[in-house]
DNA sequence: ACAGTGAGTTTGTTTTCAAAACCTGTCAAA
DNA sequence: TTTGACAGGTTTTGAAAACAAACTCACTGT
């Protein structure tokens, strides 16, 4: 499957990961959550190859996650920032830092602390249930086909009736 | 800068995209959290080739993401199940599920509705501080050095006294 | 005149990816 | 007893992408 193709799959996640799947695109939009704008900056910051990270802004750009903005004239410069298409990624991002301060972090403890200025707490994102406030549990939660739905390919496993083996645990 | 020395980087990010960093394994988790668990199902869910399919699986086994569980023997098959750290990506991809509905949805409107079984209602995923409970907004997020920084290089770019320029807007 | 900066592009090499075909072990039907 | 099917992979080989290093261009400041 080519890269361009995830776009038009009837699945949100292989639409974002056609936009977001690439962990240098990944590692870009972190370090606009940190408040970098600048190519030179990128660059440095991520010890990523000039070609590759002219290619992912180019993207990002096209895909209305990012806006290139003149910040000076004569020579024009540009700086990279987060539309509030990009601003709603924060979730995600947010979700994979958390992920990984649990199961990834080194002996030394998590790398960035995170405080949130509306309550002063130093906290971690936790995704909760819009209806009814609760952290979300995986086993507690049922899939429906919605209308975006396309073919039977993509729905979930326990909707395919397949013939079960005799021997399965 | 190579994959696998993403994985030494002190970035919780950079840590979780050495494991979860690719289209391809993220569409093989959103498929396990849609109950597919077999090698044939996964390849004929995804369109991926079969040797793909494999080293990925075999990387996510390897990080402790999905178990290789025996379902019969002779001859002896395996299935593939989310263990608890692979349940824990459940909000990185609800996260991207979610931006997928909004950001990238079809006219007909989103494939895939998700009702949470503990309250019946068909919900949308929320991050939320875990401290007051409020959903999040970058722009009230502040972020510190934690136990585990390394270098001044993965630091926020505020942090970093860099010479402004004159003609900034 | 010369060095420096910001934002890239070019070039040649190395790595990784992907498609198709092939392999292995077991069972079941012809 | 060959034949075929199924599950779960591996091998092979050509295409795509990433890498490093150097180069370009349009300025600015000394």
């Amino acid at each position: 499957m080519r890269w361009s193709a995830l776009e038009n799959e009837a699945c949100s996640v292989a639409r974002t990961v056609s936009v977001i799947g690439d962990r240098w695109t990944l590692l870009i939009l972190r370090d606009c959550f940190l408040r970098v704008r600048r190519f030179e900056d990128f660059q440095e910051r991520l010890g990523i190859t000039r070609p590759i990270l002219a290619s992912r802004l180019r993207k990002l750009v096209k895909d209305f996650v990012l806006a290139k903005v003149p910040y000076q004239e004569r020579p024009t410069r540009y700086e990279y920032r987060l539309t509030q298409k990009g601003r709603d990624l924060y979730p995600v991002i947010m979700a994979i830092v958390h992920w990984g301060d649990i199961h990834m972090a080194g002996k030394k403890g998590r790398p960035l602390l995170h405080q949130h200025l509306a309550c002063g707490k130093t906290f971690d994102p936790v995704m909760v249930c819009s209806g009814c406030g609760e952290p979300l549990d995986p086993r507690q939660v049922h899939v429906h086909r919605g209308p975006g739905a396309a073919s039977p390919r993509n729905l979930p496993a326990d909707e395919k009736k397949r013939p079960r083996l005799v021997h399965q645990r």
